[in-house]
DNA sequence: TGTTTTTGCTGATACGGTTCAGCATATTGG
DNA sequence: CCAATATGCTGAACCGTATCAGCAAAAACA
């Protein structure tokens, strides 16, 4: 049994397959149909459960009123990353908005290159992409010059578009935090290696330790603890371990928290703790957790409505929008100091109450 | 500037389309191309950057190698959802593994039954869904026997392949838990209006509730947290307010957690919790949240691959699994009574350090 | 040498739509 | 009454690929 094609209506309701096309596509007054002809092709499609086959539509209209979302390392939602989620709530909201579906290239490739390409093939009109500033991939689409928008990222070509924010500040307010709070010894657990983004929170990292006249001490700083902790475990249980830690994301933070906590340690009384992104879970957690927030579903919401603009052609005023971060406070970093804040945040706890 | 075509290729190589075709697609071998011809095919293609339209090819292949998910209520990620993110990753997981690409429907119809038969287009091969048992949607795409799997939701129609959990159970083992605590008065915070998943683990909740002796009271029963709270304040703020509480989500549990206790009650001391889900945010709340456990990363998982044998007429043993709920007992439920929880949690939090 | 088989390649058709240009017929204007 | 315009519809071409059937030349066989 056949799908019922545009040739079955035109056939049941004894008209030409044009004529089905134009009334179809809410044409009929622009193809000069006559209301009687077109109410009875309608209702030919109805009775015969006409659904045009959106292949062949856009083959030959050449767009295909979709968009892809290409992330670094591998498939989606490879880990549990509440990052990933709001990013992709902020550009799924943007596609409703817009009117455009969204396909993730989760088919694997034997070319990492051409994996990332594999969707220049017509199937989307554009693509959102999170890759790292040096990433091949990213390079061949640009070449191509496929509709394209990097978020949380960016490039040295001008005229590539891009939604990024600003890490570099985003590391230099995490530390300067820190430091304002009277710690010295101020670790870091980076993110993922090759990461510019990474590279930039740790130049601020940098930065703020030496404006501080404070040397950067390299066995101070981590790979990321997603993957392996124990680096992080030798580093906050050796003995001048140091007082506060700078994390690449909420996520590893809450596991470095945990961690720390089931080797015996006080948070923040023994050490300080700042993430990233100051996703909806640091409220909960216990402390909560001091992090750098970037919106991310805005930044995710505002990469997705450019890239819309690009594909549709529609003015747009800047084509490379850089976020500020921010500092949100809460209870995982306190003053650097033995035993009193321990004592103070016990009060508080009972005045509260 | 045109796109590349197969036909450049072919007059690039002074061969016929057909060789190119056959060539690119490693048929070489079968349809007896030459050695010779086949390097220069090759060579012509990587030199003119030749990809392949794939709408063209879907188009004539009558398949797409693509799944599409389709959830209840609107878009996806409209809200922020660890049972989502989890799902996706399963559903993701699969894909990955399986070579399919995957589609969200994410573009508005003015109609709520097309659009979730938009995607029966030739877009994707075949589609999960996550609907109301008796969503018209849903029977739609059924109708048309479309290659369908249900998840986190089963139908009637014994021909409908589907992967659920039996919620049932799980409301049954949550309330089953709480009285089984000593407590007599407990409350419901119930799922959408109109879920099936939620009329069964309402069903299971009233089942232990009769099954204890004790009447159900339908105004300790409300609805979702997540739109409007204010019924869930009125209900816990009354002199007979319950003593324990059922959640639908993790999520709806963390926001009643956070709720009461702005509202000055201690949990578990004044108030019991248990959600649903068992998230891995339930280990890192204050206190730590009793959830009933179902493994949304498998059963997606699962449908997926079932969805992709079906798609590839691969046999399969059974096309209706349903997964056993289990129950994780966390610090959010304690024994009936007044303060001696109180104590004994300090005692305890003390002598673990 | 003549017939059969194998090798290497290609023309034509199909997939299911959209769109341009054009063709009758009906209507209007002078 | 004739020319000009408007109305209503359609034939043919095209989008870019896959695949069936077939064709010429070379090789194998008798």
């Amino acid at each position: 049994m056949r799908r019922t094609t545009i040739a079955d209506v035109a056939k049941h309701a004894g008209v030409g397959k044009v004529t089905v096309s134009y009334v179809l596509n809410g044409q009929s007054r622009t193809a000069r149909i006559s209301e009687e002809t077109e109410k009875k092709v309608l209702r030919c499609a109805e009775e015969l459960g006409y659904r045009p086959n959106a292949l062949a539509r856009m083959l030959v209209t050449q767009r295909s009123d979709a968009l892809a979302v290409v992330f670094q390392y591998g498939a989606f939602f490879s880990a549990l990353s509440s990052f990933t989620s709001e990013a992709m709530r902020g550009v799924c909201a943007a596609c409703v908005e817009s009117g455009f579906d969204l396909m993730l290239h989760t088919k694997a490739a034997d070319d990492p290159i051409h994996e990332a390409c594999a969707l220049m093939d017509g199937r989307v009109d554009g693509v959102l992409m999170l890759r790292d500033r040096d990433d091949p991939a990213m390079a061949e689409v640009v070449a191509h010059k496929f509709p394209c928008v990097l978020f949380f990222t960016r490039s040295d070509d001008p005229h590539v578009p891009f939604v990024d924010s600003d890490n570099y500040a985003g590391g230099r307010m995490a530390t300067s935090h820190l430091l304002e709070l009277g710690h010295q010894k101020i670790g870091m657990v980076i993110g993922p290696a090759g990461s510019v983004a990474a590279g930039d929170r740790f130049n601020g990292y940098r930065n703020a330790l030496e404006s501080a006249g404070i040397e950067l001490r390299p066995d101070y700083v981590v790979s990321g603890v997603g993957i392996d902790p124990t680096d992080f475990i030798k580093l906050i249980t050796r003995e001048d371990r140091p007082t506060a830690l700078f994390v690449w994301s909420d996520d590893d933070a809450f596991i470095c928290m945990q961690t720390a906590i089931e080797l015996g340690l006080s948070i923040p009384e023994d050490l300080s703790i700042v993430g990233y992104d100051s996703s909806e879970a640091c409220e909960r957690s216990k402390p909560a957790l001091t992090s750098v927030r970037q919106p991310v579903f805005d930044m995710a919401h505002a990469a997705t409505r450019l890239l819309v603009s690009l594909v549709r052609g529609t003015p747009v005023e800047r084509t490379r929008i850089v976020f500020p971060p921010d500092l949100d406070v809460r209870g995982s970093t306190a003053p650097f100091g033995d035993s009193f804040n321990s004592h103070r945040r016990g009060h508080l706890s009972h005045a509260s109450h």
